[in-house]
Formats: C-alpha cells, structure tokens, sequence
DNA sequence: CTGTTAGCGCGTTCAG
DNA sequence: CTGAACGCGCTAACAG
C-alpha cells in the first residue's frame, strides 16, 4: 500500500534515493541511509507499484500463455492432462524466473495480441496454434514468442520466435514399427476429428511411414478413424465401431493417451480383452496410460523439460541474448507397457 | 501499440474526445466526430494500455487465483485433474466478465498478498487455503477474496469475502451410509498425509459419524490409512498394506478419486478384484472415476458450478453489490457405479 | 551522494 | 461540444 513517496517522507529523503535502495544501488546511496530506507522499506512492506514500473518503461514481467483451443473442444483442453501438466509446469519456470504468468484461452489470434499490447507482455507462450495462426503472430508481435507443439516451416521462423515441439513422426514412427515387429499386420489409426493439423497429423504421417516401409497395405479412407470430440458422441461412435469395424484389426494406434485409454474402456464395456483382442497404442505417457490396467503402451514426451526449455529460451530472447532461430524438436521414447502384445498365429 | 494521444493526433481532435468515444460517451461528443474517432480507432488497432488505466485509478481487471500447494504436494496439484479443472473454468469465467486471470501457486501468504498490491488486483480466488491462512488473508487483505474448499468459522467471515465449498461432511457421510447398506462392516479410510484439514477432515468426520450412527467399531489408530504424497512412497506402502492390513476389510473409502484409483490399480497389482473382495469408494466424480475399470462409486461435485458461483459473488463483490456474508455449501451426489457391491454372506 | 524534474498513457476535472 | 491541465507511481536524466 505504502508508496516511494510515502516511504520517503518517512524517512526523510527523496523518493529517487528510495528508488535507488530498492534497486540495490549501493554505490548511489551512503551505508547509513541506505540501511535506514531498508528498513523503512520492511516496516510499511512496501510493494512495487507494476502499472507505475510498466509506465516508466521498465517491462512489465508478465508472460502471457495462451491456450488455443480452436482446435480442440473445450472439454478436451480442460481435460487433457497435457495441457495441465504443460500448464502447471509453466507456471512453475515463470514464478522461479521472477515473472508473473497471465493465462487466456483463445480462439483469434487477435485477441491475443490485445492481450499482449494491453498490458506490455514481455513474452507469449502459445499452446497448440495451428500452423496459419502462427504465421500471422510471427507477422505482427512485437515481443519474443514461444510456440509449443505448432508446425512452423522453417522459412517463416524470426530470430524472436521459438518454436519447441517433438519428434511427432518418429515417436509414432517407431510404435507403429513396434507393433509391426510383434507381427501385427490390420492396424488402424484413430485420432481425433477427421482433419488432421500439426502434431496429429506428423503422428499419422509417421504411422503411414511405417506401414509403407514395412510394406503393409492401408487405405486412409477405411482404416482411419476421425473420432468425435464430444465425449458422448465419441463413445456412441467407438460403440459402434467396436461392434463392427474394429473386429478385422489386430491392433489400434491413438494419437493421445486420453483417446486411447477412452477407446479401451468402450473396447473392454464391448468384450474385447486388452490385448489378447486388439493391442492398443497412446501418445504421451502421462498419468492415464499408468492409471490404466493394462497399463499403455506409449511413446514419451518429457512435458517438464518442454516447459522449462520453452521459458528458458524465451528468456533468453526477452534479454536480447538470442542470437539464432530457436527451432527445438525434443526426442521421445518408447515405452513398452501391458496394452500390446505378440500376434499369435 | 497506438495510443490515445496518436489517434487524437490523427483525427485532429483532443486526447478527451478520443477517450470519451472510448467509453461510449455520445452525449459530450458530435456524432459526426464520434464516427470519425471510431473509424480511427478501429485502424489503428487501438488497445488501451492498461497500466495507464490502472494508475489513473481504474481498477486493474485482474483476478489473480491463487494455488495453494502447502497443503499437497506440488505433483499432486499438477496432476489432479481438480485442480486442473478448476483453472479451466474459473479462467473461462473470468474472461466472460471481461477480466484477466493471473495464475499463481504459492505457499505463504505474503506472497499472495504482494502479488495482489503489486498488481491492485481487483479480487482474489484462494483454492485449498489452509483455515489458518485464510485467518490471515481476512484480516489483511484490501480486496474481495473468494476462498474455493477453505473451512472457515462463520465468525471470521466478512462482507467483502466468499466462501465456496461442499458439503463434504453430507457427502462422505452419505458414501459410507450407502456401504454399511450394503451390508460392509470392516471400513477403512484413506487420505493424503497423516494431519487432516479441512475438506479431507470434513469428509473424515462424515465418515467416522456414519460409522458411529451404525453402531459400528472404528479405531481411528488402526483404521485410518495416511498416504504419503509421493507417488513412488505411496505405491510402495499401498503394496505392504495390499499384502496385510488392507485384507482384513470389505471396503475402503477414499477421499478422492485420485487416490482411490490409484489405489485400486495397485489392488489389482496385488490380485484383488474390485469390487468381489474389495468395495471402493472415491470423491470428486472426476474423469477418473470414469476412465476406471470398474468404474468407481463416488461422490459428485460439480466443479463448473462451483467456479462460476466463485467468480459471480467475487464480481459482486467487486461491483459493490455484495450486501452479506457468502458462504456457500454446494450439495453432493452420490453416485453409484461398479466399485461398490453387496457384502457376500 | 542526494534531490529535483520530466514523462510514461490514461482518465477526470474544469474552463472555454 | 472540445481542449488544456493535472495526477496516479515510478524511473531516469540531470543538477546540485
């Protein structure tokens, strides 16, 4: 509540010299005053006024994070524990970098960019932009920004800009080809919506890869499948599909833990036996797939490292310390869980 | 990035004009220059800056909601979809009044409070406070606080602070009621730590009622389990207890469905089947609960309701409308699932 | 080493 | 209906 000038007066100095102590200027303060303003400071636990500091030029410390959810249904961005995670995790890198973290959820680019300019964001963390949406921010931001799980050609990228994502296609590059060595041959690709964007389809891309190289037939209009993003629609439709469809494969790849863990519970509620039946696959390895019996086979990804990375580059930016593109693609891993099995013959 | 100086520059009227147009003020400028500003304003892309805003005394339109992770440990506040839900909604609830959400996890209460005055944020969301916290927040605090699962004593409350909760008491008590119906004598319960607080001390007072109300025998040395908050510690000592203790019950209630799935899966680790040797409870009806197989019986909240009642009476609050004490109990549902079956004879 | 002054962008007087 | 002037809290440039 307490003001530099208020504290000033209080000790009898003038509010530059208060300024100064709290910028810990010791060589422009003598000792004895320096102490005493200190104290002054604690006694009336004074508290920097932001929108005085962000006036006078001095960067206002707050990240934005915005959370795009154009391509996704709200209940999934509530629900995905990715985005928690990532979200949580945020948080955590922001507060220990001494900056404030301001959190919307977006579908225009426009608004976003109110956001930033209203308050002098030093720095924009965007979640799951889709590709065009980029383009567009690149164009016009005027502060560094750092996209998470968005596809940027490389072309596009600007020295302000970070772009930290995964290793899509060859995480499910590599499951696929793990289903395909346990002697699996009818296997679908299941993914939510039927237009695929970004992370999703770099994921089906690599399924398509290894089935191509293995030389195994698929055909994208039948063994793919573009799942509702309304929970009851999606289970209705996975219903159906268990009754039918599903019975000519032998094993299924999801594009996400929380699809897959979904699908098998309608896959169980339909007698299917995970995975004497049908072996399942997910995408992220997070607290779904352990939660699950069996347990989900899937492919890695570190949120907190990309988290961490995500801040520390995009500090490192926001402190003209940048000095190329910044385009991170973090590795996965494979991890062989109790939802996959061996063919029999 | 243009300010109201630049428009007004632009269009050739004073900065006043250009902020009366603004703020829809038709009565103080000519319709001819109004249109004119508008247009001007809309070209220019026009944000208002609002650190400006802010010092010229205009309220912040900031709610900063604080996490408050004293209480579990920071993995469990990631990872509890709760929690996450609750940010998704409460920051969907914000943005629909027109304000912006700072996020922020902290342990001491100072630091809450400078974060608020740094930012004169408008109104506080305080989710999980511990009640002696809350003490300190009410009786420090500038701005309206909505407190979300905080037990306070009615006479601590104040006009300007809200409380939103559940009745959790009801709700376990209602759980555990529905056990001994059937037919369940040997009832252990289980929770986060060793020290209950709060909703986890409710719930537990609700459980200990019923089996009080049914005359049944609790031992609270023997029959309350404290589960360390570490996931690996808590895997481990819910193995031991699967493998002894747990054998000598029909049923165990949980204080969560967080912990009680994860509990059941160790169960199962352990060759128990749920519900034909153990019944289960959780709390929450959370996508956990219904991602389980078998689903679990629990207790619902409804969370959306629970944030949007939050930010109404804060924005009440805000607004000067707030004419009493808000301290609201939402009800609880028991819901009945497959967790849960009649005790064999 | 210390104090004075100006200006950041906005909203609100108060005169014209 | 319009414009000039002031102040919010802070910092940086400049004077003493």
């Amino acid at each position: 509540m307490a003001t530099i000038k208020q504290v000033a007066k209080l000790v009898g100095v003038s509010p530059t010299t208060v300024s100064n102590v709290i910028h810990g200027r010791k060589n422009k303060v003598s000792p004895e005053i320096y102490k005493r303003v200190k104290e002054a400071l604690n006694q009336t636990n004074y508290v920097s006024n932001m929108s005085g500091r962000i006036l006078s030029q001095n960067g206002s410390k707050i990240i934005g994070v915005i959370l795009n959810y154009s391509r996704r249904s709200e209940i999934n961005v509530v629900s995905d524990p990715f985005y928690n995670q990532m979200i949580g995790y945020l948080e955590e890198q922001i507060r220990m970098n001494e900056y404030y973290m301001m959190l919307y959820t977006s579908g225009s680019v426009q608004e976003s960019l109110n956001l930033a300019s209203a308050w002098k964001i030093e720095g924009l963390v965007i979640l799951g932009a889709l590709p065009e949406d980029a383009e567009k921010i690149i164009q016009v931001a005027q502060m560094p920004v750092a996209f998470i799980d968005t596809y940027i050609s490389d072309a596009l990228m600007k020295k302000r800009f970070i772009n930290v994502g995964l290793q899509d296609f060859k995480g499910c590059y590599e499951i696929t080809n793990y289903l395909i060595d346990l002697g699996h041959r009818q296997i679908g690709f299941c993914a939510d919506g039927n237009t695929l964007k970004g992370v999703d389809e770099e994921r089906y891309k690599g399924f398509k890869q290894a089935m191509a190289d293995a030389g195994l037939k698929f055909d994208e209009e039948k063994d793919y499948f573009g799942l509702p993003y309304q929970i009851n629609e999606r289970h209705d439709y996975l219903s159906k599909l268990a009754k039918q469809r599903f019975r000519s494969y032998t094993a299924l790849v999801f594009t996400s833990d929380y699809l897959a863990i979904d699908a098998m519970n309608i896959l169980k509620d339909n007698q299917y036996r995970v995975p004497q039946d049908l072996s399942i696959t997910g995408f992220d390895h997070n607290i779904f797939s352990e939660q699950a019996r069996p347990k989900l086979t899937t492919v890695e990804q570190n949120v907190h490292e990309k988290a961490e990375l995500t801040i520390k580059h995009l500090m490192q930016e926001i402190h003209e310390q940048g000095t190329q593109i910044t385009n991170i693609k973090l590795s996965t891993k494979l991890i062989i869980q109790e939802s996959t099995q061996a063919l029999k013959k």
